[in-house]
DNA sequence: TGGGCATGTAACAGTTTTGTGACATTTTTC
DNA sequence: GAAAAATGTCACAAAACTGTTACATGCCCA
């Protein structure tokens, strides 16, 4: 999830543009709709990392599309993001059960809707880590949370797995200190990008508890990646 | 990048005059023209990160000047953010498909541009890093920072890292020292042209320790060039 | 052929970046 | 509610990288 794709959804063309110009500005892939109807077409074939949802769309409302994209198995674990115009109306969207994963009140803040939709990827990833990883002697399994080396069982504390596993995910491939903040801890809350070394030298520990070399590497100037 | 320069082309002094200020309040280094003529000599001369162009200016059309640049392999990859004065005009620009990758209309919000020129650059910087590039037998892969030479993989440091991918940008093109630190060092800080020499020494070093033969030319009274 | 430049490079003295133990705090566990 | 685990930060040490200088070497042209 290099780019993630981000599936728009609002009818209104001033609002959808400058929406959209903020979310690729993020780095964003973005797929655009104006109605209910494309949604459910522009789903299926784009399959979306997470879709941002107006409430009030033409052709098929905010809520039925919310619904039956959560009935398909396809798609039900896609993170949609619900916009409304009004407070009451959130409260009666809420009610209804949608099985939206958050809700933005207009008139929001761009800012704030692009952490919610970063929040939302993050959460996704956490998620997404059901998946079993594995690199070189390494193995990761997401379902059940622990690692292994060469069929010895790690013991590494949350932080360091959420590092390995982000590692993981991409072999080779350089994090900087602020990237791995960003996945690793959450963007919203502020640490010293230090703390990063840190939790790299207990992750090496970890990794190293029963012998075996040091799989992390230091890009000088960078930051790290996993062999 | 550490200080971006951005050339603005503009023929209405005021108008340039509030958007070079607010530009440089943003730490970019501006370069400013006020005739198409001037922009094809000054971008060959100053090789700006970004380009903002006026479509109405003197001599030869933003239009045009924006095919030209297009055009050329040492310009094309410049981003281009056009200014139209009017959104019917707008259309036409865009229909015209002149390359342009961005295209505010007057009047526009100064935030606005700046917003956008930061968007581009964002842009622009994420595509240079993370990318494979290779020259004859040398492979440079920006995501993992590795570089190989015939499958060897060779060490080097930060600065002969950035040193060696811009060669690599434009194999066979010739940068003096001054571009070269430009790019490479970041013009906000001084450093002597001759601390280039020493560093392409030690790349020189880097890239033969496991043999072969120095792909690194010296033009004599220019610069360098890889190839 | 020799003088004047431009370039190559070893050496060294910083400077910057990274590694890590220690410690105070917070969070979790039982 | 106490003990254990995990976390974030700091301070200092170690390592890697840099810029400059000084001198060597090579190139060009009269």
């Amino acid at each position: 999830m290099s780019q993630p794709v981000v599936l728009l959804v609002e009818d209104e063309p001033a609002q959808r543009s400058v929406l959209s110009y903020n979310l690729k500005a993020e780095g964003f892939q973005v797929v655009e709709a104006d109605n209910g109807e494309d949604v459910l077409l522009l789903t299926r074939e784009n399959l979306p990392d997470l879709i941002v949802l107006d409430w009030m769309i033409p052709q098929v409302s905010g809520i039925e599309v919310c619904r039956r994209l959560k009935v398909s198995n396809d798609t039900k674990s896609i993170p949609i993001i619900m916009l409304s115009a009004r407070s009451e109306e959130l409260d009666r969207v809420r009610g209804l059960e949608t099985g939206a994963d958050d809700y933005v009140v207009k008139p929001y803040s761009v800012i704030e809707l692009i952490a919610r939709v970063k929040a939302q990827l993050r959460r996704l990833r956490a998620a997404a880590i059901g998946e079993k990883l594995s690199y070189d002697d390494i193995r990761l399994d997401g379902e059940t949370y622990k690692v292994y080396r060469s069929d010895t069982e790690l013991k590494l504390g949350p932080t360091e797995f959420r590092l390995l596993s982000t590692f993981m995910e991409k072999p080779g491939r350089v994090w900087t200190r602020e990237q791995l903040l960003d996945r690793v801890w959450g963007r919203d809350i502020y640490v010293d990008t230090r703390t990063v070394d840190v939790h790299i030298g207990r992750l090496r520990k970890a990794l190293c508890q029963f012998g075996g070399k040091d799989p992390l590497r230091t890009v000088r100037g960078a930051g790290y990646a996993l062999g």
